[in-house]
Parts: C-alpha cells; structure tokens; sequence
DNA sequence: GTCACATACTATGTGAAACACAGTATGTAA
DNA sequence: TTACATACTGTGTTTCACATAGTATGTGAC
C-alpha cells in the first residue's frame, strides 16, 4: 500500500510531468477558435483538466508573447472572449510539438537500454 | 525568418516542456546501476542531454525522496557514486510513464479535435 | 423576488525545481 | 608542467502552474 508520503512525492512529479504540456495542450486546442469556457471544457474532455486559475492567465500570458490573438464578442447574450493562435502560434506549436516528440522518443530509447537485444525504438 | 524574439520564447517554453521529463529520463536511465558520470553519458546519447549541475543535484534529491539509493566505490582508481533505483523508485517511476502516457494521448486528441470525421485516437 | 447554479471571466501570491554558473579533486597523456 | 577528461559538489536565479479569492450575470426552480 501506499505511504501518505509516496503518494504526496507521487502527486508532486505529477505536477510537474504536467507542466509544459499545460501549453501544448492549449495551442493544441486552439486549432478551432474557442472562447475561455469552452476551451476550457474541451481540455477536461480531452483528458486534460486545467483549472480556470490556470487558463486564463495562462491565455493572457500566450497573447501577450504572441502566440495568440482575442477579440471580445458578444454571443447569446453573453460577452465572451474568443481567442484563435497567431501565424506565429502555430508555427512555435509545430516546433514543440517535435520537441515534445524528440522528448518522448528519448525517454522510450533510454527505458528500453539495457534489455539483451535492444534494437531501433 | 525567426526573430530573435521568437526563438528566446521558443527555447524558453522547450525548457518548460523539459521540464518534469528530465526525472522520467533519469529514472528510465537507471533501469541499470549507474554512476553519475556514465549515467551523464547515457542520457546524451539518449537524446536527453543534461547539464552536470542539473544532473547531482537531482540524483540527491531522488535519493532523499527514496527513490534511489547510493553506494560509493572505488573503481579504476577513481572513487565513483553508483546510483540504482529503490522498489518505491521503480513504483513510482512505473506510475509517472502511465501518466506521461496519458498525458501524450490528451496532446495528440486536442490536436485531431476539429478535423472532419474524427476518429477514436 | 430569492436562491442556487452555471456561465465567463479577472487578480495575485506561493512553491518547486531545472537551469546556470562556479567550483574542487585527480588520473592520464603529451 | 599542462591540458584534458573524469567525477563530483555548492548554490542563486528564473519561471510559471497551481491555488485561492474574487466579480458579474443569465437561467431555472421555488
């Protein structure tokens, strides 16, 4: 069974294996414009829970360099702020996600050394 | 072409991607007893490069955490820190991938969301 | 009308850890 | 001797997801 203290250590490398892809998952997202509810409501579907805490400074902080572009509009009575990626955006996302790739391949590679008979990955 | 800002913020946000795999890649990495220098060495060639001043200081951490144990010894004239993972390291470990794992399929589905007749991924 | 909830968003301090830089010690080869 | 590889330690900085708290308002039930 696991000690309080395993599954404290457990939930905190969690935390962090999640960072990063915080943002992947976001631009991923934003491959369709989405405004903040909604996004954030296909990230919980699609496996990948952001609290609203999170989002939207999060958003803010992607426009400001950049990445993405808002406009606020008013829909269903409701004022809400649509945000799409930039040209910039999308080309960054296409580069992390190599990155992000790379990454995934090498953790494999490096899991797998060792075995009698290794071969390509 | 890339501006010079764009490429800062691009290595900025690929560090963050790093981040929380570079302890996935070190415990991958000790499915073998290793020291510290050829543990180093592995990682490169690996495609995980990661710095010496990044590197020790993580592996006392994860041996205070429990999840690795050390062990010196004295080895070709040279006295060297052998590193392997503990049960509870293995454990955890073990747990992180699956998390990795899940992580990877929530980026790759946000990525298809969107497109005409998307299937089960 | 009032209340609860969903919708839609803003503000901000905290904590953790990779990174980066600097350093020591020593064996080997030229 | 010198340069380099080997093998490791020490520590401050930077970054940002997380967590918490908050505002505003439309809708439905009672």
């Amino acid at each position: 069974m696991w000690s309080t203290q395993d599954q404290a250590l457990f939930e905190n490398l969690r935390l962090e294996l999640r960072r990063g892809s915080v943002i992947l998952a976001v631009l991923a997202a934003l491959r369709t414009e989405q405004y903040g509810y909604t996004l954030r409501k296909r990230l919980e579907e699609g496996g990948m829970p952001v609290d609203e805490g999170t989002l939207y400074p999060l958003l803010r902080r992607l426009e400001s360099q950049g990445l993405l572009e808002s406009q606020w509009r008013e829909e269903d009575k409701r004022k809400k702020r649509f945000y799409r990626r930039t040209p910039a955006g999308t080309e960054i996302f296409a580069r992390l996600m190599a990155e992000w790739q790379s990454i995934g391949e090498a953790v494999a590679h490096l899991h797998t050394v060792g075995e009698s008979g290794h071969g390509g990955q």
